[in-house]
DNA sequence: CAGTATCCAAACCGATACTG
DNA sequence: CAGTATCGGTTTGGATACTG
């Protein structure tokens, strides 16, 4: 439990943006639902256990959608709501600035920075 | 160290400013520069340990400028460098998404949204 | 294929006491 | 006033083995 409280919209937004992966799930999801291997794949060095649970937890904040097929093997997809939609719309601009400065971040913390996009 | 690589823009600045503090600090230097004891007092329940270390890592990512003023008592301005403002201005979309859902956030976490701004 | 259960390591964060 | 040092708790992230 973290008893804390928001002091600004921009404080709530990334709670619910932060850590290792969400940022790169809502990315996914951009261009339409994908399967759980999908997304897994387009995710490499993701843990099964980090895949789930971070799709847990943006389920929990209503930004993805999970839609569960019953068949055999199972399928599972998952998809922004309308309100993940907006919320990657709302990244744009930052996505846009990380790009410009990816370069020189990674530099900074001796990181490479991937071709990709 | 953390070997990891940068899939994409958005995936690099959200390791800038992700984490409890880097947000709010930024938000808080819009105005202009601030010294410390400023920033603490509008930080409330930020730890003396936490605000400089993360103000070290802002100045590190070249977001926030450090200035010190040699004299008695010792006075340190933090304020914004050009692409810490070209940062925050990428942030404004992301600030306003969480304006409007604030209060559907903070009920989903059990937090408490804070009714400044 | 999708998901669960354990166990473990590292990162993050904060309280406190102390220095120049 | 601004900053450092230390310690420890909580959270986060990940490897692996397993289930329906």
């Amino acid at each position: 439990m973290k008893p804390r409280t928001y002091a600004c919209g921009l404080d709530a937004a990334v709670d619910v943006i932060g850590g290792r992966w969400k940022a790169l799930l809502l990315w996914q999801l951009h261009d339409g639902p994908l399967r759980t291997g999908e997304l897994r794949r387009k995710l490499p060095g993701i843990s099964e256990k980090m895949l789930i649970q971070v799709l847990r937890e943006m389920e929990a904040d209503e930004i993805v959608h999970r839609e569960v097929f019953h068949e055999v093997p199972p399928r599972v997809e998952y998809s922004l709501t309308a309100l993940g939609q907006k919320l990657n719309t709302a990244l744009l601009p930052l996505g846009d600035w990380g790009e410009e400065n990816m370069r020189a971040i990674a530099r900074r913390r001796g990181v490479e920075p991937a071709p990709r996009h």
